[in-house]
DNA sequence: ATCTCATTATACATTTAAATATATTGTATA
DNA sequence: TATACAATATATTTAAATGTATAATGAGAT
């Protein structure tokens, strides 16, 4: 090991893991994942659920759309996203273990 | 649920998350996690196992502390650090299932 | 104590990317 | 055409990344 191919390999791979936590890095879209994650929402149920206003909530979904990880589904006048990667589910689990489960972490604030 | 408390918490666990997904949703970051992952680490052993240059090296290492995901020992003029946050080991365990154990994932351009 | 070197941290300037708000455009239906 | 719904464009602000220079800290030598 440490070998310029597993550096190499080890920097491929992180750099494909940061794009994808960058993606998910954003309270916005990280609150539209979680709808998401409990089944497809229109775009207009989200943005009534999430308070987050269309322009706004068109341009993060434009962002999860184009990382793959949510896709679209039209149905006249009206466009459905549903989640689209895997990843996302496991790590909005993951995610919620973290920094849902127990109210006490929510109140870590450490500056 | 849907109450306005709700969206609260909801809103305040998201910025928490992602605030932690920020701090991780970085190349070279997520390098000197993985590293650090293995055991606490030296600063210059970390420079010489990344190639991160020094000044750079140092700044991320300073993100990361001041997020409380890693913590220093001095020893003489050394400074070693290690994980301090159980949070970053459950997330790069995640994260090396899904970019880093099966190779034709980290084709997986989707541009 | 001061000088010097090795090691790590911080400051600063610059570039690049992300977030935010407002306005506009596209697409489908009536 | 008029209206509803969603996407894109644009401008502005804010934050992150990057590179270069400088400073702080500790150990050893003089």
């Amino acid at each position: 090991m440490n070998s310029p191919i597993d550096l190499n390999h080890m920097q491929l791979a992180a750099e494909n893991a940061s794009q994808f936590l960058r993606s998910l890095a954003n309270r916005d879209r990280l609150i539209l994942l979680c709808h998401l994650s409990q089944g497809e929402a229109g775009v207009s149920a989200l943005e009534a659920q999430t308070g987050i206003r269309q322009p706004s909530l068109s341009q993060q979904l434009g962002i999860l759309r184009r990382e793959g990880l949510i896709t679209p589904r039209r149905d006249g006048k009206q466009v459905f996203y549903r989640l689209a990667d895997p990843r996302v589910q496991a790590m909005l689990l993951q995610l919620y273990d973290m920094f849902c489960s127990d109210p006490e972490i929510l109140l870590d604030d450490h500056n």
